[in-house]
DNA sequence: TGTACATCAGTGAACGCGCGTTCACTGATGTAC
DNA sequence: TGTACATCAGTGAACGCGCGTTCACTGATGTAC
């Protein structure tokens, strides 16, 4: 059957979407495509008419989930404690408790390294957060403290996800958004 | 055929070294039994009678890093410098280029917490690791400069292995490095 | 000392399963006349 | 306006493949007599 004019830019979307998220919650290895497209209420053939390849989906669901990131980001900066917000905004118990909406950093990254596919999309996203980093940074040092303050953000939320014990995720959150947020405030 | 005293023993090492190697480079999920076995010289149904599935191959694998990796650790921290030459060797460019001998936090952690098997030895390993880093730390503070130190090593080296650009890893690598030691010097 | 038997680490075929990808097909809609 | 045809997003069976796991079997060694 033919569809009316933007159904398939829609479905693409919709795709995209559902990938995005499902590639941020259980990782790329451990989601099918099958399952994915069933989800949407599709067959999984039909996948093909949209990507030439799951690598394609990937790469276009990681640059999606940047850039949504970004906007965020860039709303939170616009606010009165630009860094601040940030930090505590990356560091809160939403962002834990939601990967599948959140910074495919720390839930992305690791399997993409390991698959020889370090594309370059990677160091987009590291690069363009590095800057909006810097950009709430004072000082002349800004340059390198971003790099500091983006792998604690990285590294605490992964950890804070790794660990079984609330209690203990609770703590590495809370300890490393205070510390941040003093340290970043001079 | 039956072996020798210790044959069965040494085998068995041998099975938990490779994977600890292979799950830490490759992840978990892109490490088969099949092709792990063959590397040992042996048939892939051998393997349960060493272990009763791959989840506690995962789990004992997971252990012996994390016990490696401390011994190494405590190593350094008897020199003349604890807590910077821990930074040095752990956000070191040869630690980077070799995820198989190093952390399994930055290789393994994401992926555990996503199966939903977010088992209690990641919090043995991310307790045992802040304990050896507050010990290197001076001041009343340093229960929580604790985590961030370890989070901002884990995630140096998750991003400075993730990324295509070796120059971007470098500068990763070589900026939190040096703001870390600094920091945690005084 | 020599023989019969028990042990059990490792073999290799087979199990069901889900994966990514291909492909001949369907059928509602848009276009041409 | 009515009819014939082209389009193409989506269907669903099938492809080969590797996965984790099971299982009947092998055969060199250790033990018992």
């Amino acid at each position: 059957m033919r569809y009316s004019e933007d159904h398939k830019a829609q479905t693409h979307q919709r795709i995209i979407d559902e990938a995005s998220r499902l590639f941020r919650r259980d990782g790329v290895g451990a989601t099918g495509l099958q399952p994915l497209m069933k989800t949407l209420g599709l067959t999984h053939g039909g996948f093909y008419a949209h990507f030439k390849s799951k690598d394609e989906l990937v790469a276009t669901a990681l640059r999606q989930a940047a850039q949504e990131l970004d906007q965020v980001t860039a709303k939170i900066q616009a606010g009165p404690e630009p860094l601040a917000g940030l930090i505590a905004s990356y560091l809160s118990d939403a962002h834990r408790a939601n990967p599948g909406a959140g910074c495919p950093l720390p839930t992305m990254s690791a399997e993409l390294g390991q698959r020889g596919q370090a594309s370059p999309i990677t160091d987009e996203v590291v690069k363009s957060r590095l800057a909006m980093i810097e950009a709430g940074l004072p000082g002349a040092d800004a340059a390198r403290q971003s790099v500091l303050v983006l792998s604690a953000l990285v590294g605490t939320l992964l950890l804070a996800r790794s660990v079984s014990d609330p209690e203990l995720a609770e703590h590495l959150l809370t300890s490393a958004r205070e510390l941040l947020i003093e340290q970043t405030k001079g």
